[in-house]
DNA sequence: TATGTTATTGATAATACTTGCAATAAGGAG
DNA sequence: CTCCTTATTGCAAGTATTATCAATAACATA
């Protein structure tokens, strides 16, 4: 069951569109996790996709909350879709990455909700440590 | 008081050198709060500074614990000296920025420590969502 | 189903960032 | 103080990302 009809639904009562190729994006997104630009671009030219379109709908579908941009390692941007959610730990000294469960952070975020009005959504955080390995050589 | 003297002393012992381009750049950050490469680039230059050194710099200084790497808004990487803690909730449709007391995660991230061995240097998270008024809008 | 409005795309050009390598200089050893 | 090792820099070339604008096509309406 693909949850793409839910979001253009969502796009269409904004005023926007659907198209192919944000179509063709969203699916590479719902068969391959955390996708970098280049790598979404990769999946999907085949089909005629231009690079300019991928950033482009990438930032697009990340305003509207269909996609969650995601900092991993060094300064490199990745984007999922939403509803995959779930939480980063990487390493700074040898790069390991460990997955964290999506409500590891669920009490932090309702109290900050509480504090500040805001509805959070942080379904995909990038946290930066080290790990007991690294820890232990430096 | 500068602390740039206890990063000169934490660099040496790694092996790794102090040099007028880092300084250059230590000071750029403590004077100017969250920074990107570019604006780095700005405040240095007129030394003799590189674009690519201050690149390079910039992601030196962060892999050994100097510097937090923090992306705010769209994807972009500014950079700050540690020791400046403080989150960030902006809100992904008008952009409205609020700061976090630095210890506002520290339950989260000590529960996070022990789950997992980790290490976590948290000082400076964004978090993305909604604020009261947009989320009233849609 | 045909039509009009306007969101979206693609091509091009500009800017931002990264990599490879030879030349330089930090700082420990003599 | 001088020499040596090698971390660091600058240059130049490559790749990634963003901006501009005319041409296209989604989809609401009739």
């Amino acid at each position: 069951m693909s949850c793409i009809p839910k979001h253009t639904q969502t796009l269409r009562a904004r005023g926007y569109r659907m198209t192919p190729q944000r179509l063709s994006i969203l699916q590479a997104l719902h068969e391959g996790g955390h996708l970098s630009p280049g790598q979404v671009y990769e999946r999907t030219h085949a089909t005629g996709m231009t690079e300019t379109t991928v950033y482009r709908t990438l930032e697009f579908l990340a305003e509207n909350g269909v996609v969650n941009p995601t900092q991993v390692g060094g300064g490199h941007l990745t984007y999922e879709l939403v509803g995959h959610d779930h939480h980063h730990l990487v390493c700074r000294s040898c790069g390991a990455q460990l997955d964290l469960a999506p409500d590891s952070l669920q009490p932090a975020i309702s109290q900050l909700e509480l504090q500040t009005g805001y509805q959070i959504e942080a379904g995909h955080m990038t946290f930066f440590g080290l790990c007991p390995d690294c820890a232990s050589k430096l």
